[in-house]
DNA sequence: ACTTACAGTAAGTCATGACTTACGAAAGAA
DNA sequence: TTCTTTCGTAAGTCATGACTTACTGTAAGT
């Protein structure tokens, strides 16, 4: 699954840094690099991985290159967190009501 | 930001199935350790992290502790992953209406 | 009181991954 | 062509964190 990868790009805190750095207008390497307290190389490879993950995408600008944030890059992800939260709920749901069953078989058998 | 705990959590394959495995009913430690090729301490490490992330909550029943995953626990991931995304669909068709604009411009021009 | 079952913490090991510097490649400018 | 800019990759270092075993604590059963 993809969100696997999404989740371990963004763990790193100066990845995400660099990914939120694309939310706007697209960036080259060089510009990231001085944002950050990081070397160029150093950006080079979060870009991969962000790049691997489907967060961004690069584009050749002469012998710069663009990176930009892929608009459905966080979607796996999302849909991950949807599933699961639904399932937590779901179960939540269920011992509430169990819970209340058990106080109603609970009160019946106290009024006999 | 709580969100970044809850990323760190979730970033780890082992940490994120104890989390998935806890979905449902609740479990005690040694149940969970049962499900995994690694120690019942490792498990219960594991569960610090996640408790520390706010997605799973603890109870003691006698010597055993029943965790389970806490339903809000995934509120500040998701609100996170939403704003932005939101961004960068904004940033988004930003860039396709300039190009729009960009490209009318040009048939403008064109047409003197 | 003693034993058993369950769990958290301490301390140490080891692999992973986030950095660095050094190097090579490609495209535009002089 | 040569120089400059921009970038990716290779290789090596170092810290972090995911494990292990050993120990301690606590509640329940006999």
């Amino acid at each position: 699954m993809t969100y696997e990868r999404i989740l371990t790009a963004l763990a790193d805190p100066t990845r995400r840094a660099i990914f939120e750095d694309l939310r706007g207008a697209p960036l080259q390497v060089t510009r990231l690099a001085n944002r950050h307290p990081i070397s160029r190389p150093a950006v080079s490879q979060h870009l991969k991985v962000l790049e691997l993950a489907g967060l961004v995408m690069a584009q050749a600008e002469g012998t710069a290159r663009l990176y930009r944030a892929d608009p459905k890059g966080l979607a796996p992800l999302r849909a991950y967190l949807d599933t699961v939260w639904g399932d937590v709920l779901d179960a939540f749901a269920d011992e509430v009501t169990q819970q209340m069953e058990d106080q109603n078989t609970r009160n019946r058998d106290q009024n006999r």
